[in-house]
RNA sequence: CGGGGAGUGGCGCAGCCCGGUAGCGCAUUCGCUUUGGGAGCGAAGGGUCGCAGGUUCAAAUCCUGUCUCCCCGACCA
């Protein structure tokens, strides 16, 4: 067999490169750090997307779209979001081209008066669309969501993981409350954790961000942290509680009960394409992209054995009531019969794109009464008689959602350890995975920390370890275990 | 943005050092034989050698600039 994907021990930077021309997800474009997203990457965003819509929608949320462009002033009103973003902004100066010989150049004639940015994430925008639509405490809460895509000049990018532009929900919250605001961030950070292990099947830990780390601008920033197969860490999700920061940049109040005049509180939070690149990166094997049959744009494929017109139409006559009966179960299912690619071929190539089941029909099988039945997590193939088919398939996908969620989480469990001294902890990271370690909470710290090793604070997790203890490093006191590790 | 590597039919590569009318494998098209793990034979089609300048009688090859990709760093979802 040809091999087109480069082995992960060999070379795990190329196997996912290589995972993702292979299954045809995504191609680079002609533009530095962009990437066109092919059907078959955009089919599985889809799916994401309407999992996620349906998630939001079911927290009481309304989608809504606001403008790409951004005031470049409007930018400049939170101090913090500021710094943050300043740095990696695509700014707009020119409305207009102009033809010279062989070809176009900028119109200097068409300078904006006041330049507008692209925007890297919508806060400012929308904050200053809500002053308009907040007067009294009835107005809230104001509970939307966008998709969208925004764009971040970046240095150094990875298909997926990080693009310039990319695809993204956020959501942008108003709350008359603290606590109120504070829920929020807290239930939408539960709704990704639900989606990345119920329907990605990609296990997670849910923390806060340290300061160093956090959203610039937010108060608190929650995410959902997941361990890749090489032993990063890749952060999923964010969710933020933005207290009254932004309501303070752009004077958003409302009159209470009690008739105060009050700053609105906020969130907001979001997840993007790269979660597509979490996807591949916990599942995918040496053989091509695993997807989880949740969100797989094909759950089952069906490949027809034949060798002359009589077996074909035999096999597909074969298939055809399977087909319909896999359908009215909501399988979607796919009938591969060309005839210009063997069968073997088309197995190599549905591995590579992900198919969580194939299903081979041959002279063999109809003569039985049977099908052939492969799942590409295991490989492994089992006959089964064709009358059981529909209901054994439905009951293998739930069967490998879960196995799949089980493997990756027993991955994630065997590569977490503790440290207990520095010294440990240098010699535990070398191997990657996440480290669970006393910290003094201080950014000094930290940064030593990652000058050092390399390995990051990923969140100090919400649920786990509360014994208290010393720094690793300084030796002074420690309230709980917060999760490091090299990441993405 | 710094250091290293690379860009040649759709894909993977050779040719470049030492300039002389562009080649191989896979894929594509047609024909025949094939079809239970990436089929065989025969024929055919397809390339501004990333792009732009320059040197030269002549440039894929030499020189300059530039764009894109990969790896490693600094920065970030």
């Amino acid at each position: 067999m040809a091999k087109r994907i480069t082995n992960r021990e060999d070379d795990y930077s190329q196997w996912y490169l290589d995972v993702i021309k292979e299954a045809k997800l995504a191609d680079h474009s002609p533009v530095r750090g962009c990437m066109v997203i092919r059907p078959n990457g955009f089919s599985l965003w889809e799916n994401m997307k309407g999992v996620l819509d349906s998630m939001f929608k079911k927290t009481g949320h309304e989608n809504a779209y606001f403008p790409l462009f951004i005031p470049k002033s409007f930018l400049s009103k939170e101090a913090q979001h500021v710094e943050g973003f300043a740095k990696e902004c695509a700014v707009i100066t020119h409305s207009r081209l102009k033809s010279v010989e062989g070809g176009v150049e900028v119109d200097p004639e068409s300078r904006l008066e006041e330049e507008l940015i692209v925007r890297p994430t919508s806060e400012t925008i929308i904050w200053d669309a809500y002053r308009g639509w907040i007067q009294s405490y009835r107005d809230l809460p104001i509970l939307i969501n966008q998709w969208a895509n925004v764009v971040r000049w970046e240095m150094r990018t990875r298909l997926f993981l990080r693009t310039m532009e990319f695809l993204w929900q956020e959501g942008h919250t108003a709350h008359a409350t603290e606590q109120e605001a504070v829920e929020e961030t807290l239930q939408m950070l539960e709704v990704y954790r639900t989606f990345a292990e119920d329907y990605m099947a990609m296990p997670v830990v849910t923390g806060v961000k340290t300061s160093s780390e956090r959203f610039a601008g937010a108060v608190d920033t929650y995410c959902i942290e997941s361990l890749m197969q090489d032993g990063k860490a890749l952060q999923a999700g964010t969710s933020h509680f933005l207290g009254q920061n932004f309501a303070k940049a752009f004077d958003v109040k409302f009159q209470d009960s009690d008739g105060e005049h009050k700053y609105v509180w906020a969130t907001s939070w979001g997840v993007s394409t790269r979660l597509i690149g979490g996807l591949i990166m916990t599942h995918s094997d040496d053989n091509g992209l695993v997807l989880p049959p949740k969100l797989a744009p094909t759950q089952v494929v069906i490949i027809p054995i034949f060798k002359n017109d009589d077996q074909k139409s035999k096999a597909l006559y074969y298939a055809e009531p399977l087909i319909r009966e896999l359908r009215d179960n909501g399988v979607s299912v796919k009938l591969d019969d060309r005839d210009n690619f063997k069968p073997g071929w088309k197995f190599a190539e549905h591995e590579a794109q992900g198919t969580p089941i194939r299903i081979a029909i041959g002279p063999r099988d109809i003569e039985n009464g049977n099908i052939e039945v492969a799942r590409r997590d295991t490989l492994e193939k089992k006959i089964i008689p064709v009358k059981e088919s529909a209901s054994v398939i439905t009951t293998l996908l739930e069967t490998i959602q879960i196995d799949l969620f089980e493997a990756a989480k027993k991955r994630q469990d065997d590569s977490t350890k503790h440290a207990e001294t520095y010294e440990e902890f240098k010699v535990m990271i070398e191997d990657g995975g996440f480290i669970y370690a006393h910290w003094d909470g201080t950014e000094q710290t930290e940064l030593k920390i990652k000058e050092e090793t390399k390995a990051t604070i990923r969140c100090i997790p919400l649920h786990g370890d509360e014994t208290p203890g010393t720094c690793m490093v300084t030796g002074k006191p420690s309230a709980k275990k917060v999760l490091f590790a090299r990441s993405y």
